[in-house]
DNA sequence: CGTAATAATGACTTCGAATGCAATAATTGA
DNA sequence: TCAATTATTGCATTCGAAGTCATTATTACG
């Protein structure tokens, strides 16, 4: 009753009584068959269950129909919400996720051989780093690469971002609303190029704008870092007026700080912005005023672009740029 | 200078003065090759840039080396950390991750199309419902599946899950503590397996101590439900003295509306608990009395079924129930 | 040193669908 | 009705690595 190896077109051919290419041309769209022939294949290959095959067809058209996405562990708690939009929009595309995901810098040789033996026709990367050598190996072999929430300066490289410079002079003009005379700067991880690009955009702008000597913490992004970084700040120094963060999830992790161990109020004593507008920083507990990224928007740019390259490789590389929203939130004064 | 076209085995050969065999012996594991030859090929292949096609070779060994992981909308806010174990855990079975994400069940035909033709080796579910003839279907083509978070009554299932009764009995102990007068129940959606489970659980147990009468109310998991259900019900009843959250996010989600809006102490006047123990919920802000599921160790437990499943298609199904850990927050009062 | 045992090697076939090309069938137009 | 097109079809080959089997090179050992 229940076959137990696979059906070929083979298969379907001979109870079909037409030819094996028959068969093939059936299932791939757009081919010369008749109406007689495909109805009566489709019927066959109905009754006996069979699929194509789609390992051999990869063999044959060189083309895997994978996308392989590769998540760091710095990518954001914006991220399953960006998976699963990639995913989606890849599906649309007819393109299939093969995911990787990244823990340190360890894992990245294995992660590269991984890649081309699996002969994907294109890489998007959430939030990894990557060693522009490393780039150039996609390049030698003509794997096509988006970068997603990346800025890479050397502009060979397709990388879709969020316009930080733009974002963080809308948090900057909403802080300055109530003349703070002290800033704070809590910086993610140094090995994190999002989050260097976020602090210097800051910096420059404070500097700008007659602040020349902010000081800076770094912290991991995370929820704990936030907590620790303030809480070790406060030990030796005055509050700040202005706390300017790099993600929401260390904002978080500030307010909740100062809210459990000190007697200052947020926002009436100090104000705190994040970046990313995840979902928790809407949360009525926090409310944070930040910028969201326009993540559909974005991860739509990085599939139309990856895909682009893959139809067309001699596309010329591409950065594109949106821009966020600024989220009037409740972690900075309203004066 | 750039290569253009795909190095093989072929041409490794060639170069190495070699047979293609003698490549590919080289290139697997535990043959039968002598210390010269796979130096030489070795050198060779290093020098040409050359790996192996993994297409090709799952054609001819009919092993994908590709695991399916079903990922549905309903997953948690525990799913980017179990996914990023699944992958993890995967990769060290030497297995790679084909991605898919389900929205409704509108996408299920197109999802198991995808599953057949892409041969995978395995099938992980995220907290997806199939009805028992779909999971029919994976045996027929002797796929194996793991259903992970799910807890299937017939048994003829692989499956991993957190022990529910175990944890809602702790969280009820718990409650209890405080001799509350009135209860409430905020289900999870109506068609997700585990709201129900949770739900039919909780409400069984209230029974069995005594509360026959506790009303439900129904959410989608999400933080804006949780307000929502909490609102609602307190425009036309006193506030109950204990609300049990089928899991943490809407538990969040009533902590934030009775703050918000309502003169109730959490947890002097309400006690709140929820379940799974997401990150959010260590917050300062909320501090939840929960359940924290095992999630190292029932990813563990689905990636070892899996495989042994692959490499043993004779095994037997197998239900495997871990413990969670209750997590003594702040929203229920000690006495 | 010769022979039995073992290790290493290469020629050839296989996996399953896609496709170039030549052969055939259907259609068109005069 | 018949030649000239055009639409279908099947044959044979291809993709790239793996594995079978027979053959040759090594090693072991009496």
């Amino acid at each position: 009753m229940t076959k137990n190896k696979k059906v070929t077109s083979y298969d379907v051919a001979r109870e079909a009584g037409v030819s094996q290419s028959a068969v093939s041309r059936v299932f791939r769209p757009g081919l010369s068959v008749s109406a007689k022939t495909r109805e009566k294949v489709t019927a066959v290959a109905n009754k006996m269950g069979y699929r194509p095959n789609a390992i051999a067809r990869m063999l044959i058209t060189k083309q895997s129909g994978m996308v392989a996405v590769i998540v760091s562990s710095r990518a954001n708690e914006n991220y399953p919400e960006v998976l699963s939009q990639v995913s989606k929009q890849l599906a649309a595309r007819n393109k299939r996720v093969l995911l990787f995901t990244l823990d340190d810098a360890e894992g990245v040789d294995e992660l590269f051989e991984q890649i081309w033996t699996f002969q994907v026709d294109g890489v998007i990367a959430l939030a990894a780093h990557f060693e522009s050598q490393r780039l150039a190996q996609f390049e030698q072999h003509k794997i096509p690469v988006v970068l997603y929430n990346r800025n890479v300066p050397d502009a060979s490289t397709n990388t879709v971002c969020c316009n930080h410079e733009q974002g963080i002079k809308q948090l900057l003009a909403e802080l300055k609303l109530n003349n703070p005379k002290s800033y704070l700067v809590l910086s993610g991880p140094k090995d994190s190029d999002v989050a260097n690009e976020r602090r210097e955009i800051a910096l420059d702008l404070l500097q700008k704008s007659g602040e020349p000597n902010v000081p800076v913490l770094y912290g991991d992004y995370s929820y704990q870092s936030g907590r620790n970084c303030i809480a070790q700040w406060l030990k030796k120094n005055p509050a700040p007026d202005a706390v300017i963060c790099s993600n929401d999830t260390m904002a978080i992790g500030v307010i909740d700080e100062i809210r459990e161990k000190h007697n200052i109020h947020i926002p009436n004593d100090m104000s705190v912005v994040g970046f990313d507008g995840i979902a928790s920083s809407f949360w009525q507990s926090y409310q944070i005023t930040t910028v969201k990224q326009p993540l559909e928007q974005l991860v739509k740019a990085a599939v139309d672009m990856l895909i682009e390259h893959i139809e067309n490789p001699d596309s010329p590389p591409e950065a594109r740029v949106l821009t966020g929203t600024l989220i009037k939130g409740n972690s900075v004064k309203r004066p």
